[in-house]
DNA sequence: CATTCGCATCGTCAGATACC
DNA sequence: GGTATCTGACGATGCGAATG
């Protein structure tokens, strides 16, 4: 029942990357010989005009088939990073800030000042390293953050950090000890810098609300929320993505299951026929 | 080897929808 | 009603296979 009445509400002029209309419509004639199409007529054409253009989200419609029908996997709230954390960071500090650098990476900052960065590449935060600031501490107040990092001039690559702090990776793999704990490998290095020169172009430093004054800190500052809403963005259409593919998914395992229900049914319906109305030669 | 094609993925925008 | 979130649409990019 509930899929009769999600694929009233599925039917979209236009389809996106995955063109799940076909299946979707497979799934429709399927149901509607399952269920023998009980709900036809029942609605009027304003109500299913109006029901039909109105599409609910792929977590929504897919919670809702969970919670119908067992085995169907939820889509979890923040289901990605948080979780399945990989072993190799289990003994990591919890990070408390989560940045991620013009080439990809991520750098989690966590309390008590470990700096951890994983490789473009990864999945969510596999991969991370961890690299301890002994000078690390609490952010001067006023002072906050920044999610980007930038190509120096020497090459190295430098992530800005609260405390208006550069971390600096070195080329050669030239530790500097009292700045950091050892990393280990082939991993690359990292040193705390004071910054040497004016941010990068991209590079925006958001003062503390409220202090705001000139035009240019103005515009740096809806320069800011426009890289955040972008960011933010970003992460939803991946997000987004990502249940779109599992809704897919989803849909064709229904698909199967009602094909196999369905030429049961015929099968069925062919042994009765023979039952009730025997050759009479 | 260069080109073309199909496909997958991504980032962004804009509009719809959800939420407070 | 304002803000946040979701998602369709579009264009860009990269990759592998097919073709000349």
């Amino acid at each position: 029942m509930w899929w009769h009445q999600h694929n009233l509400c599925f039917r979209h002029p236009i389809e996106e990357d995955y063109s799940s209309g076909d299946l979707e419509e497979k799934v429709a004639t399927i149901a509607e010989t399952d269920e023998s199409a009980e709900s036809e007529g029942v609605i009027d054409s304003h109500k299913r005009r109006e029901i039909l253009s109105r599409r609910p989200s792929y977590r929504k419609i897919l919670n809702e088939i969970s919670s119908d029908v067992p085995g169907v996997p939820k889509i979890e709230e923040e289901k990605s990073e948080e979780e399945g954390t990989p072993p190799n960071i289990a003994t990591m500090a919890v990070p408390t800030s989560i940045y991620q650098t013009s080439t990809g990476q991520y750098i989690a900052i966590a309390q008590g000042g470990t700096i951890q960065i994983s490789n473009p590449g990864s999945d969510g935060v596999q991969g991370l390293q961890a690299l301890t600031m002994t000078n690390s501490g609490a952010p001067p107040p006023g002072a906050t953050i920044v999610q980007y990092a930038t190509q120096a001039a020497d090459g190295t690559q430098q992530f800005f950090v609260p405390g208006s702090q550069v971390v600096v990776q070195d080329e050669e793999t030239e530790l500097a000890p009292s700045h950091m704990a050892a990393a280990t490998g082939d991993m690359p290095t990292y040193q705390i810098r004071a910054p040497t020169t004016a941010l990068p172009q991209g590079v925006v430093m958001a003062a503390s609300p409220g202090s705001l004054h000139s035009p240019q800190q103005l515009a740096e500052e809806a320069t800011r929320k426009r890289e955040l809403r972008l960011m933010k963005n970003r992460e939803a259409a991946k997000e987004c993505r990502r249940r779109k593919k599992e809704y897919v998914k989803c849909l064709e395992s229904r698909v199967a299951v009602l094909e196999v229900q369905n030429k049961k049914l015929i099968e069925e319906l062919e042994t009765l026929k023979d039952i009730c109305s025997p050759k009479t030669d």
